[in-house]
DNA sequence: TAGATTGTTAATCGATTAACAATC
DNA sequence: TAGATTGTTAATCGATTAACAATC
């Protein structure tokens, strides 16, 4: 695959546009173009024709994309067309939220174990997960190739937390603690923190 | 305020030097510099000088920045110098993980009720609040002048709501239902999606 | 064929960076 | 004063948009 420019803000949309396409297959619809995408995501018609092409050619003139198809392709290039087995540290209320949530499976993610060192919390059944010692991380990290973590804990204790899956070389955290993470490059976070959304939007009112 | 050039994406990261501000302070520190905050944040210091001085000049030549007060400086501008109330929407788990959540009051922000329309939430206790029927968030939304709502409901109920809101005179809706919502200019919505930062993250796998 | 829409090029627009005078 | 760091300018870099030939 050719890389003649970072696809980084490119690959930041795919995932919107994966989710539309399910929208509009639910909808009933088969084909959909690059204009009808940009109306229901706010973006410009040229610019999703521009990110697709990155990629390759997935339309055909005059007629414009097929949503399966389009769908599958997309599945492939985000390596979405299999399911990520997944860690999550943290059995707190958002912990709890996020081991019950349905969405992760068929979008290519399965939660495989929850963990806490909260002596209350061990042995607790979450969803249909039991909660871990953290001291079982590292076993369960290497026995089930995970690679993929969420991050669920109080900010205070995210550092320690991100440096230990940096070194059971999970390559993928999920941030939901407000804190931003330093982690080696080759490591990838992805910072959920409802008060940056918040503040972001306050400028405005 | 002169605004020669879009501040959007310098607005974005405005919360991220807040924060880093607080982290700074509690580590004891009073003074910071642009190059401190960008090591931290993994940005460069230049940027850091640009995005403040399209506000203002906040910081001393040779000394750096006072933490206390850019902080200061920085809540006025994002108008997170006040507490703004806010409607909580949706009393499942993840509705029931944001009430129990200490993080908004420090930061700008505070939950002033909570609203489901399953019979069964409604009149439940859930942290200091009792759920309300969806039928009270007009009077409520009313009542308290609340400008700032959070979205935690599945996507299938996700654009009635936020439709709803939108005709209330909401103005600022956090969204964690995992669907672009189609709301007008003036409304602002803030997208929280695990999956899409899961699917990004997959690319680089 | 006529109409529609893609994929792509070139132009435009905007954001980031490098560099440095100003000054604490 | 010497050293450090800001605020700002100009240069660079990258992303978006407009336009259109290709083609279904």
């Amino acid at each position: 695959m050719l890389r003649n420019q970072s696809p980084e803000i490119v690959v930041g949309r795919l995932p919107l546009y994966l989710r539309m396409l399910e929208f509009l297959k639910k909808e009933g619809k088969l084909i959909t173009s690059s204009q009808e995408l940009a109306e229901r995501l706010g973006l410009s018609s040229a610019q999703i024709r521009k990110d697709l092409s990155y990629f390759g050619e997935f339309g055909k003139q005059g007629t414009g994309y097929n949503i399966e198809y389009l769908q599958r392709q997309l599945r492939e290039i985000l390596h979405v067309d299999r399911v990520w087995e997944m860690a999550l540290i943290g059995a707190g209320d958002l912990g709890r939220a996020l081991a019950h949530y349905q969405g992760f499976v068929p979008e290519g993610f399965r939660l495989e174990a929850i963990f806490d060192n909260a002596p209350k919390k061990i042995g607790a059944q979450v969803g249909d997960l039991l909660v871990l010692s953290m001291s079982e991380l590292p076993r369960v990290v290497r026995e089930k190739k995970i690679r993929v973590a969420i991050l669920a804990v109080p900010a205070d204790a995210a550092p320690a937390v991100a440096a230990t899956l940096v070194e059971l070389g999970i390559c993928a955290i999920l941030n939901y603690a407000p804190i931003t993470l330093n982690v080696p490059s080759g490591v990838r976070v992805y910072h959920l923190d409802p008060v940056v959304g918040l503040q972001n939007m306050a400028y405005y009112l």
